[in-house]
DNA sequence: GTCTATACGAGGATAGAC
DNA sequence: GTCTATCCTCGTATAGAC
């Protein structure tokens, strides 16, 4: 599975060759087919994997690490996603991918929905700890945005149209403004 | 062009098969390749046509339309990429393309950096117009923001993550947030 | 479980006639 | 400019030995 993450982040899940991800396993094609059913199972298999890997490394912090004011783990959690690290730019792409995959292929649709309801949930809460006071329809909104800005900074990145400490400081305005914007 | 558009809108750039094209074009694959280098050079020329073609209809005004404020122009300007037509489905989807397969492909890094900056300075100059005391270095940023923003919901509005009447409401208040952030 | 070898189909690209 | 026919590479998937 390791080998497989690696793959997609070089080549994309379209991308993606089985004698290509084979040679990075360091076994033969055949040996593939014997552990997956298709192609497709290995992506399914994979992006399920990359999954559970975002959902400990957005959540783990160290033991001796300070307690984090609710503003810091919000900002935290989503510039977590802008990071020059083997992981992060593995899941950022294979995120990626999977939701520009979804655009023509509908059988990815429902999950990347779900998966998307939650993330956008999980950052309303957190907002909702900064600005104890906000509405429920407002939080939900500004963690909308502040996702999906997300995305289009994270594809501008990895596509080459933006530094990566430049897409950092411009999430970390827009954390500003949205917080600043439920405080008013 | 109009075919290419349309090919790729319905199969992605990476799902683009020449034949197709061909046929969708009425044409033999010959004469494509007569046309065009080889299959990079189609999409080169695609992601030139969606642009011409994004800005005529981003700037074009009914002759005996009202005259718009520069605050109507820029949100016009933005919301205009999130509506259900054919011409703006198909440049989204192929936008949104283009961009995913840069990742993987160097090829296309060039001409789609380039016209991304076209395109955050044209908004930018909208904004200046909405805000003439900001300074340079915040009209580009508030630009950045929208126009990420506007990619990212774009991407989910495509692949069913995201209703198109929502997306509209998100972008509206996004330029409402940056435009008020300007002002302040 | 793991390999080598290969069948098979798809699709990019070209040759050459008209 | 446009076509038909075809070459050839690449990638998926399987057969069968060990």
């Amino acid at each position: 599975m390791e080998a497989a993450a690696r793959v997609i982040a070089r080549r994309g899940v379209r991308g993606l060759r089985v004698e290509e991800l084979a040679a990075e396993a360091g076994v033969s094609t055949a040996l593939i087919y014997y552990h997956f059913k298709d192609r497709t199972g290995i992506l399914r298999q994979t992006l399920e994997f990359i999954n559970d890997r975002a959902e400990r490394y957005t959540t783990e912090r160290a033991a001796d690490a300070p307690p984090l004011t609710a503003r810091e783990e919000l900002e935290q959690t989503l510039l977590l996603e802008l990071q020059e690290t083997v992981e992060v730019r593995e899941n950022s792409t294979a995120w990626g991918e999977l939701r520009a995959s979804a655009v023509f292929d509908e059988t990815l649709r429902e999950d990347l929905a779900r998966a998307t309801r939650v993330w956008v949930q999980e950052i309303a809460g957190l907002l909702g700890a900064v600005r104890p006071m906000s509405s429920a329809v407002a939080l939900a909104g500004a963690a909308e945005r502040l996702t999906a800005l997300l995305e289009g900074l994270s594809t501008r990145w990895l596509s080459g149209s933006l530094p990566l400490a430049h897409a950092r400081t411009l999430m970390a305005d827009a954390i500003d403004a949205e917080v600043t914007r439920l405080g008013s």
